[in-house]
DNA sequence: TTATAGATTGCCT
DNA sequence: GGCAATCTATAAT
């Protein structure tokens, strides 16, 4: 059997929580990718709650339906949608079965396997060596699915709690001291309930999505 | 069966 | 800063 890099991925039950805790908690953790030829890790720098049935930004405010069933499922499983017909975007579903709450990841910092991220974007690989660049690899939803090629189907219920799963979050042991310095803002792109602060990121880290200002 | 909005991105002026 | 691309889920007819 071929000797691959193991990882210890983040318990269920650090899922089984609000998903304001749970955005909040997993800046600073490690997205972890790997299929047969390459491995791909990027750090969480940006997150987005959604809160379930009662929030009408959410996609469970629609109820249970055939494109997010995985949100009441348990806790711990990506759930991963297409939008405006060219992106996909990853969530980590939250709560117990039944409850619908999730958690958008908006935004890595990249780690591992940036030349394999460059090729999944169509960028030239010369993108590595300019920070201006560097961004466009994983800042921002869309960008990090076709980095980490998540798709839907295949992709939707990965397990992200199994340390056998091809999609994984890992604690990252270097970043808890000390603790991201985080900052909670309006969710973006979002029309109804748009002045909640339920997007957290890591203050001032370069790779959080939107303009630089 | 048809219409429309959408948890985005990249290219245009 | 504006807007087209491109398709799916859901609402409206």
């Amino acid at each position: 059997m071929l000797a691959r890099p193991q990882f210890r991925p983040l318990p269920r039950s650090f899922f089984d929580r609000d998903p304001r805790r749970v955005a909040r908690d997993l800046l600073g953790t490690i997205l972890v990718g790997r299929d047969a030829r390459s491995l791909l890790a990027g750090r969480i720098v940006e997150t987005e709650a959604y809160l379930g049935l009662n929030d009408p930004a959410a996609h469970a405010a629609a109820g249970r339906t055939a494109r997010n069933l995985v949100l009441w499922g348990p806790p711990g499983r990506a759930y991963v949608y297409f939008i405006y017909g060219n992106h996909y975007c990853l969530n980590v579903s939250c709560l117990p079965e039944g409850k619908a709450g999730c958690v958008l990841i908006r935004a890595l910092e990249p780690v591992a396997g940036l030349e394999r991220m460059a090729r999944n974007r169509g960028l030239d690989l010369s993108a590595l060596r300019s920070p201006a660049q560097l961004r466009l690899l994983t800042s921002g939803p869309g960008r990090l699915c076709e980095a980490f090629a998540i798709t839907r189907p295949r992709d939707n219920d990965t397990d992200v709690t199994d340390r056998d799963s091809h999609l994984l979050v890992a604690p990252n042991v270097s970043d808890d001291l000390p603790r991201p310095r985080i900052l909670a803002t309006p969710r973006i792109g979002i029309t109804k309930a748009a002045a909640e602060k339920l997007r957290y990121i890591i203050k001032d880290n370069p790779f959080v999505s939107g303009p630089r200002s």
